[in-house]
DNA sequence: ACTGTAGCGGAGGCTACCCTCCACTTCAAA
DNA sequence: TTTGAAGTGGAGGGTAGCCTCCGCTACAGT
């Protein structure tokens, strides 16, 4: 209900410190713990988060009580990310647009393909994102099949977890993932 | 070059016992491994491994001297399934044929998941799974793409990867999953 | 039935990581 | 500039999982 409004990171747990000092360090474990979780998944080591930003350990504690709460301000920054870009690509081509804001996408589901194991589908904070992004990209998905662009018999979620599902699998080189991506895409574009 | 007439577990390290209690603990631990590495990737304690298979931690480590043993020997094993399916599907309509396949192979993709994060891809056991499963599933694509079933601009390769990232990916429920392959599927087969 | 040996279990030392606690440092408001 | 509150780092106790070692068990060949 506030997604609309607030970037999704407002209503993370942890909160950004005020003074000068404590703030960089909050920004570079955020940045240390998107690294991590991308490299070594969920299961990555928190003492390295700490050490990558270059901080000790009680302050990595100190703003963030729980490797959850770690998770969720690492997801949420993402998701606020993406919805940015759904905002400006609204103004192009309906195919062009959502192709455009699903290739922002992919990079995304780096992130989450390590946090989802962690973060159970009733986290307030996942729920939260969820809606947000569904807000921002759904219209670029609505606008497209509307057009005529996409069929009629997928929803906006069916295309979010087969674009997510590709995009997180390893491949050897990313022409491969483009094609393949295009591959599936075609199927979405079929006119039945 | 061993792959078309031994099995790849035989290739594999490890070794079925020969003593009959001792040959009941090895199935037991390679059942236990399968689930634990399926439900809790592949970080997976190896004492619940033992634990599940109702045998000491050293009976493990005698058969399975090191973690990569065990991902190997359950890796070997489910291939070796996958490539008895396509021996048993080969005498059927060109895309039927390939599409079962692909049926089986979507549960291939759940060991597969939890075990291709800790196997790189110069494992020897590796290569041979991949060469093997590539000679058993290889001709089902070719049947299916001279008989113009599937579009000339896309590899064996290329489909695996697509319907393991699609398949590896959480769903609600089966019947999303399914839908989905068969939009990702419409785009194989698009003509071209 | 006997017996040698392959196989067994689990205690225990080791390591990596978790998380708390507290003496010290640094910021910023007055 | 002072000062106290906010913030800091890292030592260290606790836990979980890794892997080895060794005295005991039970299979299978004679």
């Amino acid at each position: 209900m506030t997604a609309d409004t607030f970037p999704v990171s407002a209503i993370v747990a942890s909160q950004r410190p005020h003074r000068k000092d404590a703030a960089r360090n909050y920004d570079a474990l955020l940045a240390a713990a998107r690294e991590a979780f991308a490299e070594n998944g969920a299961e990555a080591s928190l003492e390295d988060v700490a050490r990558r930003a270059g901080v000790g350990i009680a302050t990595l504690y100190r703003n963030f009580p729980t490797r959850r709460h770690l998770f969720e301000s690492v997801y949420a920054d993402e998701v606020d990310d993406l919805c940015r870009v759904a905002r400006e690509v609204a103004d192009r081509e309906p195919w062009e647009a959502l192709t455009s804001w699903l290739g922002r996408f992919v990079a995304y589901t780096v992130t989450k393909r390590a946090i989802r194991e962690a973060l159970d589908n009733e986290s307030e904070v996942f729920l939260a994102c969820r809606e947000s992004m569904f807000q921002a990209g759904g219209p670029l998905f609505d606008r497209a099949q509307q057009a005529g662009e996409v069929r009629g018999d997928i929803s906006f979620d069916d295309l979010l977890r087969m674009v997510s599902g590709i995009s997180g699998t390893y491949f050897p080189d990313d022409a491969q993932r483009d094609r393949i991506l295009g591959v599936a895409l075609d199927g979405v574009r079929a006119n039945r």
